[in-house]
DNA sequence: ATTTGATCTTACATTTACCTTAATTCTTTT
DNA sequence: AAAAGAATTAAGGTAAATGTAAGATCAAAT
């Protein structure tokens, strides 16, 4: 179940007392990952550095004006931003909002109402309205074709189906293929956040999956294993 | 590729004026599908009958509550609300939000600017902000590639891994590059904060990262140590 | 130069994380 | 109810990662 007060949230206002209020009130609310930047040099680097879930940003700040971080910020990724304005001009409202911006306030505010429309926002980046569009991947390791879609693994004439926890792993392992994926990671994402019985579980699986897409198991070229890390799933190219 | 102005609109409210206004600049913009009601008995209707995708929604009706309507609305489908209110009241702002509505806005209002939040939250809707995955760094020391997703060291076409030490360490040389690392914090990255046996062990660690990551682990030209203070990761490029 | 303490290096011992197989329990299908 | 399929548990085995120790080297201080 995805949760709202993981978000990671980046405030970025001249005013130390402000950051402080937005602070306070967020963390007493719940949220448990907030970061903040009095300037946009710090900002960019809070950003780069802490990957935010969305940012409260304020128009007006000492190295330059909100709406160009805004624009960098969003060449980047579509982050939800909402504009915190002490000008409330019409303008500004229309070009900050024009711009793409999840919501504007202008101070002074209730920090009732800008605490429920971040999590208006919150909650339909987590819980789209519309499902996600269900096409999943279709790749290849080797010579040996995998259809997510079908949940089929294909080498050659001879074809085996994923069982649940299988496609659960692999589905995980192939989002970040290349990367080291935790055992913790794939547990989650197989199994939910609540306890996993035995970490042996993870590791019979794995070998069932290795079964299935490598073609020596025990030696696998694909599905790798990274003693103290996690496991790596690698050469995985989209067709 | 989804559009927003394929999106099935449904305004809510008892002023015809109001409604064909609304009806006119969303048309004008290249909304087409707008549905329109003066009542809640009629709202109901329609919501049944055309399965809008988001409702502009009128807080006070002939026959009813916007507030009331919005609960039998989400509990049946989580569709996108926009409320509209004749009174500026903190509470009913407040109490809209709480709810769980998608915006709030009095009237009167700017349509230009009803305009943009209604294509905010559509846009959201369409095309939902999904939260990065951590990433971690890639940089460069001299011609070798260090990548810490993959856990990987590249120099020319030979590449080897990192163990979960070596991780560890070098992650924590790597957000202080530049800066001297005390072998104390070293460990505790490594270790945790409980007791580290021998402080040798961390030589050997450093040494064995060393022979993965210096040309003449012997001579070291990144991993420098700093006598009596710790250690130091030089000319770490971020890439 | 000599001493001293810190750091390096290497080889070896130990541990731990992971693998594998098979038996058992749980779930779904017929 | 039986059967098949899937998931979990358990236990023994293995190699890679880590830890240890001891001698070598270095760099600063006297």
């Amino acid at each position: 179940m995805e949760d709202i007060y993981q978000s990671r949230l980046l405030i970025v206002d001249d005013e130390p007392e402000l950051r402080k209020m937005l602070k306070d009130i967020l963390q007493k609310d719940g949220f448990l990952r907030i970061f903040s930047a009095a300037t946009c040099q710090q900002a960019r680097q809070v950003f780069n550095q802490e990957h935010p879930d969305a940012i409260i940003l304020d128009v007006i700040l000492p190295d330059g004006d909100g709406f160009s971080l805004f624009r960098e910020f969003r060449s980047v990724s579509p982050i939800p931003v909402l504009f915190l304005s002490a000008r409330d001009e019409d303008e500004d409202r229309l070009l900050g909002l024009g711009l793409g911006a999840d919501d504007y306030i202008t101070k002074p505010f209730l920090p009732r109402e800008l605490m429920l429309r971040l999590k208006t926002i919150l909650n339909r980046v987590y819980f789209p309205f519309v499902p996600k569009q269900e096409v999943k991947p279709v790749f290849q390791l080797g010579d040996t074709v995998i259809d997510l879609n079908k949940g089929t693994v294909t080498r050659g004439d001879n074809s085996t189906t994923l069982t649940a926890k299988e496609f659960a792993l692999l589905e995980k392992l192939y989002e970040n293929h290349g990367r080291i994926v935790t055992g913790d990671s794939l547990c989650r994402a197989a199994w939910g956040d609540n306890l996993y019985s035995y970490e042996n579980t993870l590791m019979v699986h794995i070998r069932r999956l290795r079964e299935k897409i490598e073609f020596n198991p025990s030696q696998p070229r694909y599905l790798l294993t990274i003693r103290g890390l996690g496991y790596k799933l690698v050469s995985g190219e989209d067709i």
